[in-house]
DNA sequence: CGGCATCCAAATAGATACTG
DNA sequence: CAGTATCTATTTGGATGCCG
């Protein structure tokens, strides 16, 4: 009776697809997502390794949501902790090989931020619009 | 004195780069970061634009985070709502040409997080690792 | 240095009911 | 249908102090 969906490709097997592609995104989200999790990655994919090194180049991190953060890291896989033993020991954290399948998707990110920057700044921040805190 | 860092491009300008880079990823997190706001654009993309569909389609979501979320992808340019008269009007919400500067964004994250999925899979989900509630 | 424990404040989100 | 209002539950995070 009424009209189908006007967009193109729209039919059997449409919303099946789009399921798809949500699920795939929500599964990335759930790893990666949040505030700090790549930018922890990025840092230390630029050579940061030490805890107080992370916390100092992530700027705005706590010590207890770094801490919670790298834990997460490290059960999914990206990173490692390394222990050295000395008088202090010393610690350090790695990335693992899978961290550098973000890649893409960092640059991506990155690409698009800056981007955005761009723009804002282009429309003249009349304080209305979305500039952070 | 002690050795400078091992890392390859260690050295001035090293921290600044970073610093740059993690900007741009929180300038984008910011914006676009959270559970719902790529899954809406997403939703739109594929041809959803009334509320209860969107609803529907973004598994998960509420009345009141899905009003609030559409309110602050339209503030930031991503999308339009309109308000068509009638006995009932219809509103429908459109996605803005904004919204095509994330094609590449979503393309890498749904790449990402279905080879995240495969690869969960074949570690065969012992029970200890990441899986969503 | 690299954290963890505790307490407390704030932000987020679910449930439910209600409206035009 | 497309939300809003209210209340409450849960999550999250900052601050502080302590410890090896």
């Amino acid at each position: 009776m009424a009209a189908k969906k006007l967009i193109p490709g729209a039919g059997k097997g449409f919303t099946e697809e789009c399921t798809k592609v949500l699920l795939a995104v929500s599964d990335a989200l759930y790893v990666i997502g949040g505030k700090w999790k790549l930018m922890i990655i990025i840092a230390m994919a630029r050579g940061n390794s030490r805890f107080t090194e992370l916390q100092r180049q992530v700027t705005g991190i706590s010590a207890r949501v770094l801490s919670s953060e790298l834990k997460e890291l490290e059960a999914n896989g990206f990173i490692i902790k390394k222990v050295t033993a000395g008088y202090p020991v010393t610690i350090e954290y790695e990335l693992l090989p899978y961290s550098q399948t973000l890649e893409e998707l960092v640059e991506a990110m990155t690409r698009w931020g800056m981007q955005h920057r761009e723009k804002i700044k282009n429309e003249r921040l009349i304080g209305d619009s979305v500039v952070k805190p």
